[in-house]
DNA sequence: AATGAATGAGGTTTCATTCAT
DNA sequence: TATGAATGAAACCTCATTCAT
């Protein structure tokens, strides 16, 4: 067995056991029964727990925020670009599926705890500047928070329903179908209240 | 320390715990130290760890299966009634808000493990439903998942924010007119497309 | 309910609980639990678990050294009383079944420990004379223990099953038979070994 | 310390510990203070407890097993082979002297617990035959248990008692002897009583 | 006469981690 | 590269016992 072999085998079966049991439900020990060596070999490759999830989700997660940030100042600059700027994400998330999940819903424990909190954070905010934009004054952040989330959590099923391509991206579509005709509708309700 | 002190401080630092690590997560050690006792005294009052989620949970959600059955009674002799049943669900989420996040969200590895999974098919057959009715077809399971999944969603985070009762309500309608007209726009959308 | 019944009702939970699992596999909590009383009633009556266990043998126990003291004394002057003193300690045996079964055969941990060890060495003593007599010389003290420890199983064997006395009588008279011939056919064997 | 040497060390103490307490009343954590190490070591090498007291037994009594189900099927096809696989059985005892008491009389808790009462019930069918053969007539099935129940315990003394190989034969046949004699005097007994 | 509460030690087991080889 | 061995802390749980009331 080659040291590449080995390796890819520990990293594979600690992705599906952070995925099954989360971080840190995750046990070592099985990581390495299920990869076929001995504890100490895991620590030949990594420093540790989360060393090893960080092997796993580390790269994705450069590039997805190097992306995330891109998009952000895209958006500053023309609010159209949301539509662009959401393909890219989505296409990076059905790329990296199981690293997504990973950072998104089975992190606690990890650096990448307050991920999702901070994604969802950003999409609050941009939210947030469409009601403000349309409404003419700020909304209630709660009902931003609220709609941010559920949107966050529309992405996540997706990722954990396990469509193909193709059918994830038309899922996407009436995702955004159903959230535009539900902020506009919103807008007006908030409206009327004023 | 008076009669019922110990007992109520357990379930108190019991209640923390596993909202802030989940039933697993939790650690019976720390709960007898934060209720000032060793962990033998915890099982004077309670037969183990899942006895004790239950001494917290048991109860209230004795009463929302109550609950959720009346509103399913109801709404299959007259579908208007989800109004009124929705209403008295939500009251009984913001009353126990504590106890519907460690069932709905913390309760891996307890008996309520698929509670909220449950829950979540129940709403995604009523969703089911009306899509059927309205688009006078099935439609696609995934995006009727997708939906119901985000409502249910919707919900939690409701609780997790700690809103007045008032405030609550005023968000629950807003997220009502926000999933309608989103359900409205997505039922023309698929209806195009056939 | 009056003091002696939760006494009474102790003791007889007591009994169950060490026949079933011996003095040390005995459960304190399970026998308060059975009687329906807490702890604390126990330690009330008794000392402790050494204490509760003697409270149930001690006196039967007693009478039992007693017996074996006179049947010894009885059998030093003249042999042939072997016959009286062992039926008057089958009769005692039949009488006090469960206690005997306690002290003989669940007292490990209790001051009984070696009650039956004892009783079985006095029975090796007694049936050393035996051989010693007919055999003109000592015996090997190893078959003189097996014989007298195979005797000592029989009994216990009696005490287990749970005959009514006439057929528990009927099955020492058999066994007396069977050890009767046994010891002659023995004693004939060592004699040609000389 | 040399390789192996931990690992030999645990069962010897676990064997010490199993014999001295029984398998329910042995502690691993005096298993493991006697065999210098601490209790998460023990855990390297076994799986837990049971797994611990099968590294022990399990090897001997497979092969015990094969043992007495040739004894079985030899004295099925011709009675007279019963001193043959006697004596096999006798060797094996003598041989794995230890692991024997340990599933004979150690064993409360443990997939072995009725191991001793199984091959009891085969003796006894076998000596029930006996009976009825010579009695032309079923016995009382209580003497059957009784007569085979003592001469187990004849085979646990011989165990216990540490003699050596040569002595524990000489015994033996002393035994058989004696048991001979007292089968045939209990014959004529109940034939008499008929 | 008895309750109800609490202790503290000990039970088996799992964990992430270390380290000599 | 990787093994095999071992640690020590923490996990849930049960125990006999004590004590104020």
């Amino acid at each position: 067995m080659t040291e590449q072999d080995t390796r890819q085998k520990l990293l594979s079966a600690a992705k599906s056991e952070f995925l099954a049991n989360g971080y840190k439900g995750a046990s070592l020990r099985r990581i390495c029964a299920n990869a076929g060596v001995t504890t100490g070999a895991l620590y030949f490759f990594f420093k540790g727990k989360e060393d090893l999830f960080g092997a796993i989700v580390d790269k994705p997660m450069a590039q997805f925020q190097k992306l995330t940030a891109e998009s952000i100042e895209m958006e500053l600059k023309n609010p159209r670009a949301y539509a662009v700027t959401e393909d890219a994400i989505i296409r990076f998330l059905l790329t990296y599926r199981d690293e997504c999940i990973l950072v998104l819903d089975k992190a606690e424990g990890t650096k990448y705890a307050a991920f999702r909190e901070n994604w969802e954070k950003r999409l609050e905010n941009t939210f947030g500047v469409f009601f403000e934009k349309y409404l003419k004054r700020p909304a209630d952040p709660a009902i931003v928070h609220l709609i941010a989330s559920m949107r966050m959590h529309g992405y996540m099923e997706l990722l954990q329903g396990k469509y193909t391509e193709e059918h994830s991206r038309k899922l996407v579509n009436e995702m955004a179908v159903y959230a535009d005709a539900g902020f506009s509708a919103l807008i007006k309700e908030l409206y009327k209240e004023m």
